[in-house]
DNA sequence: GACCGCCTTGGGCGTTTGCCCAAATTCACG
DNA sequence: CGTGAATTTGGGCAAACGCCCAAGGCGGTC
């Protein structure tokens, strides 16, 4: 099938993207090197400099696109849910899911962890988590949660910070902490 | 002042943990090398491996310390305060303090990740941060908390949670979270 | 003062890194 | 069947990496 040269390019770009994607999770932020993501992507090393300035540029493209898409699908299923104590149920279970061996997870944390030495990444990746207390603090609110907004920053934190602590202590119940956050739900 | 040579060593080998701690926190796990701790301990880059089998071992020492020393800070101030409500203030206003541009709470975090690939720091870490969810757990259920077990899990991951997002938003009001936070302390 | 054990020095080894680049390849188009 | 623009190739470069090691202090013991 004929393919013009900047459809290839194109799929070329996505193939880089989606490699780094997974070896973000895999091998941690800095151990994804030009050759790695080249190997896995199936294509030649020279290819990661034509078509990104460097390796930091790539990795952030990659990391902010995953992270934008994942946080689309949770404030998209949300919405979904009819009451926020079924929406909870469904985010604790989806957290306990996120963990074990998932890369993806991982990337996130990665993400976060490198934002604070790369300015632009750590300014996009703010307006994104941003977005993201912003959506859960509406759709708490539409529930009639009193303080919405603190809310929805204690449980984006807690979101992130269950990750961590899942993937350190696989045996923590994520799913049982279901019960305890309803308390937040409860008005004054 | 004479000095033995074994004491010599001990102080060099504790300048060396004490620069990888403050490496870990401004350049980030893979950020420390060699040549730089040593640097920044004021000795030649041969006395790492002299004193240490190798980088990762400093580091996972170096972070082990730490988190043991904080974490055990945290436990102490808790039981000397009165009561869970005051204790909860206290540990939003630590969380508060301990973000911005300060490199200990991104060292917690760096260990977080790292310990992802490194087995051995991966269960020594998961030793300690049981430790704490069981000191916060005895600490809650001594004040008749419910689900004191739950309760201190999703606390110590919203801990965790909060650094990574106050890192990422300084505008974010952590001790302006209690408010919530003490909803998880009230009776079914 | 000679000896000994511990610590420290600073250079050197092989490897890997990010990035570069001339040459080769591919395909639509005249 | 050229021509040209985009893409791909694979080797090469300087720099930095972890780790090693022979040589040189340094203080306590005979």
């Amino acid at each position: 099938m004929p393919e013009t040269s900047l459809e290839r390019g194109r799929a070329t770009r996505e193939r880089l993207l989606r490699a780094a994607v997974t070896l973000i999770g895999e091998a941690g932020w800095n151990g994804v090197t030009t050759r790695l993501v080249a190997e896995r992507a199936g294509v030649a090393p020279g290819v990661v400099h034509y078509h990104f300035g460097s390796v930091t540029e790539l990795l952030t493209a990659a990391s902010l696109g995953f992270v934008h898409e994942l946080i689309g699908q949770i404030g998209e299923e949300l919405t979904r849910l009819p009451d926020p104590e079924a929406g909870l149920d469904w985010l604790m279970g989806a957290v306990a899911v996120y963990a074990g061996d998932d890369p993806a997870s991982l990337l996130v944390a990665e993400t976060y962890l490198a934002s604070t030495r790369i300015p632009e990444l750590r300014d996009r990746l703010a307006e994104l988590v941003l977005a993201f207390r912003r959506t859960l603090a509406r759709w708490l609110a539409g529930h009639g949660v009193e303080d919405a907004d603190t809310v929805a920053a204690l449980l984006a934190a807690a979101i992130d910070g269950l990750v961590l602590h899942h993937r350190l202590d696989p045996e923590l119940d994520v799913a049982a902490l279901a019960g305890p956050v309803r308390r937040l739900l409860r008005k004054e």
